[in-house]
DNA sequence: GCCTTATGCCAACACCATTGACCTTATACG
DNA sequence: CGTATAAGGTCAATGGTGTTGGCATAAGGC
């Protein structure tokens, strides 16, 4: 029984496949991730990673529990991805603008991996140095604790709500299947003006602002309101 | 052979199924919201679906083109119930604070089926009708085109990406499968401070906060972005 | 060089969406 | 009022999916 999944450190015993390539996590989170690019976020399956692979699917057991570990084990790929190379500068706002962003643009690179991905809690070492790192850079910055963990909760829902949904529409329209790019053309630019007058009047506007993310004007909201409350905090105790 | 769709309007002969019930589109998609609900973003299947409607699984093929056009019709009628029975009050403001927490309220309400239709553009009646009403909200608060689109742009965005976030925390812990609550309190409530000392240190403050939405205070930082735009445009006209 | 056991493989199970052919019955029209 | 028509419900089959129990084998510690 397939059950009890061996963690990559305490992996000795390495085992050639048949066709003598060498498993590992990691191997096979980076091939699922190509996958994904490859085939779109619906076709990541046991059965094709185990072909990429040239493995047979249950043995994706022995170091996964499942589908949904994997999927776990490909989000926190991404956000270590994102955060590689990164230190903090001192200037707190930077920082955090730096890393909202760095987040952002690794969801942004790997589409479908986001969407497969999108909106858990893995719980797995990248996703707790990330946290670290944010709680660290606003207290160090001066931030009580309540406020911190107030900044902190709005920074990071923020980031990875955008990062979702700009993920979303990038992975879509490449995929074959689903029709929503189509939509925009189809449906929304040729709306009689009749019916829907606001769409009508905006619709070039909008054919060529939706493309884009609104996720850097939000971020900078965000700090511009936390640098309000810091002013604020630094006052009441000169 | 089930292709060609009947829409909804064009319908005339309403066959019963073998067990007496009359199948229509919309008794389809409230079954599956109740389906949804009750076996998790997961639980939705043909099959399942057939079942519950006492019909043939290949039955829906004359309604809906397949499972994905089934999902975006959920996701039209959350839109269309999150805003029935709503109407422009006249202050731009209150108005756009009222629809982004009516639709953000209303994918909460239903979190696998948010979590089902989430980041699809639908293209279909309510969504349109949506789009328009906020467009047109913006216009008549004196925004010109450009500042419409762009805050419309920010305003749908910001509200959709929180809601999926939301549904996604509040449909997970329910699905018996996923852990993702356990996370919390197994993983990040016991981290050492040795290793996570931010995080542990924050452990009971995280806790208290991470239950709850940010969407709130988000949505009135973009409503005080652009009420002040709106007070710098009427300046330079007067 | 042996023994243990980690780990890869095989076969099978239960589920899924989708489709083509068939049949039945509600309606439209003569 | 009767009959033709086709909308729409049903059946059976196809090829996909995740997952698991049992088995075989080779790697590594001794």
């Amino acid at each position: 029984m397939p059950k009890p999944v061996v963690p990559e450190e305490k992996r000795r015993r390495r085992r050639p496949t048949r066709s003598g390539t060498v498993l590992s996590e990691s191997l096979i989170v980076e091939t699922a991730l190509r996958l994904l690019r490859e085939h779109g976020s619906a076709g990541l399956s046991a059965r094709r990673l185990g072909l990429a692979l040239d493995c047979d699917p249950s043995t994706l057991y022995r170091y996964f529990r499942g589908m949904d570990d994997l999927t776990l084990a490909i989000g926190d790929a991404l956000v270590g991805q994102a955060l590689r190379g990164w230190g903090p500068t001192g200037s707190w706002r930077a920082d955090l603008r730096t890393v909202g962003l760095r987040i952002h643009a690794a969801y942004v690179a790997h589409p479908q991996a986001a969407l497969v991905t999108a909106n858990r809690v893995t719980g797995r070492p990248h996703e707790l140095a990330a946290d670290e790192a944010v709680l660290d850079v606003l207290r160090r910055a001066g931030f009580p604790p309540a406020d911190t963990v107030r900044i902190y909760h709005a920074f990071i829902d923020q980031t990875l709500a955008f990062a979702t949904l700009d993920a979303a529409s990038l992975a879509l329209p490449s995929a074959a299947l689903s029709a929503d790019d189509a939509m925009w053309r189809s449906t929304y630019a040729r709306l009689p003006a009749a019916t829907h007058p606001r769409i009508a009047e905006a619709a070039p506007l909008l054919a060529t602002r939706m493309v884009t993310s609104a996720y850097p004007t939000a971020l900078d909201m965000l700090l511009d309101s936390a640098a309000a409350q810091l002013a604020a905090l630094g006052e009441r105790t000169d």
